[in-house]
DNA sequence: TTAATATATGAGCAGATATTCATATAACGG
DNA sequence: CCGTTATATGAATATCTGCTCATATATTAA
């Protein structure tokens, strides 16, 4: 409890005001942080990332992830509450896909950072 | 259709295996959504919006957030191991910034999904 | 050396999250 | 109608995360 909110320390101002106009260019951080959590958990990336050109039923994705079909359906509810995948029926099977390209363009990228972080380990 | 044998049910096995296959193309799955989770928090992700294109301490970044210097301290912390941002010493002060462009590439996308589903959301 | 500044870090706790289990819903077959 | 299949969902619980607080480290100044 040193410093309260209006005797902060600041050592560059301008910097901060600078910052303040950057974030101005992302006007819903909170909707972009929710969208990287979303996709920032193994098993609902592993979900996005198999359905990258085919749909895929919830027992399907179930298999894949070596979970149970309940736990499955619970992360693919956040991913379709975070509208990166839609569903379509037929007859008792749900079909899950992507909604856009969004997700694989995070993928591609999140992957060379990923591989280019092991070059430089491998390197260095 | 075809019905699995050891217990499990698996509607599609070729669409199982296609899964895999794509799979096989991002090899380290686990180190891509650890680096979306690192992201995946409004307060991190603002620190690393305001580090584009500028170098910011400490003190001032906790100041943008609105939080303790301890609090900014962790969060950046957890961007420095995830290897987003690095640091240089000036005297007391450590500067941070971005390691690479990656992550306001990652950001870009996220902008552009996030607004497109508010456009979807006001036309529907 | 002592004091002050800037930041890092560990412990402990409150809140968030993921899984399991049980139950609910929706479509189909008999 | 009833039973089965495919999936959804709420509650309970175990785990994880982020914050605060206290303390440690590194640099500079006196």
């Amino acid at each position: 409890m040193n410093q309260e909110l209006c005797e902060r320390r600041i050592i560059h101002e301008d910097r901060l005001e600078k910052a303040r106009k950057l974030m101005g260019e992302f006007s819903d951080i909170v909707a972009m942080s929710d969208l990287f959590k979303a996709i920032g958990d193994p098993g609902r990336l592993q979900i996005l990332l198999a359905l990258d050109a085919q749909e895929m039923c919830v027992c399907d994705l179930a298999a894949l992830l070596g979970v149970s079909e309940s736990a499955a359906s619970h992360q693919i509810r956040i991913l379709r509450t975070m509208n990166l995948v839609k569903n379509r029926r037929e007859g008792q099977v749900l079909y899950y896909r992507l909604v856009d390209d969004h997700v694989m363009q995070l993928a591609r990228v999140a992957r060379d950072h990923v591989a280019e972080l092991e070059q430089g380990e491998t390197n260095g």
